[in-house]
DNA sequence: AGGCTACAGTTGACATGTCAATCATCCACT
DNA sequence: AGTGGATGATTGACATGTCAACTGTAGCCT
């Protein structure tokens, strides 16, 4: 990649470089993301979903948590954590329960095989994370990705 | 970030800080991907999956291409594709035709309208990347960006 | 010709996502 | 108490993905 010459100000169109640059950031993410989560598919039988959904679930001190919070602390619709909940709850992975005080409201609460297999696919999955990212690149490089992703979450519209 | 001490050899778990910028990174490409795609749905009508498989079709002299280069070329597996053209064909983006010589065959052509809706699409979808992605970012933090993802690119598992 | 294997592509079943509509409950206000 | 708008969550329709099974043809080899 050459970089411009200073002083010219920001162009208003992309070069190839930039675009090439994009491209590559996009289908290189979309591999590495395949790569981690397939394999977490093959050794625990989970998908990315019910891993983000176990680990929030984990955190709780109580292992249980209202739903839109959930909802909200990972980032998902509610629409599309009550289609994933259901289907996680139909594999005996969660469990929802009434609310005392809010009948609209339901909580999710981790069952004991669901806790179980999230504490198996745990180390695999760290491990796979740490194969397939963390050895690929240098202390620099890791850095200057961490640096770079910063500066694009900055740069996101508001959610 | 802190960088490691040199001379330490490579760990073998990951530090907090690893898996920080491993969440980052893959919650920053995910939502980033969305912002992309989802505006180039709201001002085309076309999905991420419907603007590669034109994109591909433009680049070709003839604007068609059998079907299984396409798919290689874009990165898919055919089952993939061929559920996808059937969609593009419902909507009048594509279209399959034999291939003389070879009966199993297919070969996808760009329609007119696929043309015109592709043309019409592209520059307000180059104009998003450059403004989310291309903008956000330094030329020194775009570079080092292109650098990371050349090493994680090198470090796939072959495909 | 007959038969075997490889290839090209499609199909069906199912998981995952999005969007808009719906349902029930809660709450604030009169 | 009664009602109307917010809130919590689910539902249905549909787009998108994956996997495995299937269909039909090509290309060999004898």
């Amino acid at each position: 990649m050459t970089i411009p010459e200073p002083g010219t100000g920001r162009r208003r169109t992309m070069t190839r470089d930039e675009l090439r640059v994009w491209r590559r950031f996009l289908e290189t993410s979309e591999q590495l993301r395949n790569v981690v989560t397939g394999r977490l598919q093959d050794e625990s039988g989970l998908s990315s979903g019910d891993y983000g959904v176990l680990l929030a679930l984990s955190e709780q001190p109580e292992k249980r948590m209202r739903s839109s919070q959930l909802a909200q602390h990972i980032g998902w619709e509610r629409s599309r954590l009550s289609h994933h909940l259901g289907r996680m709850e139909r594999r005996g992975l969660v469990q929802r329960e009434p609310v005392a005080g809010d009948s609209r409201g339901a909580v999710v609460a981790l069952t004991t095989d669901g806790a179980q297999l999230f504490r198996a696919a745990s180390a695999p999955h760290l491990r796979v994370i740490h194969e397939t990212f963390v050895r690929a690149l240098s202390a620099q490089q890791l850095a200057a990705l961490d640096d770079a992703m910063t500066a694009l979450a900055a740069h996101l519209p508001a959610r």
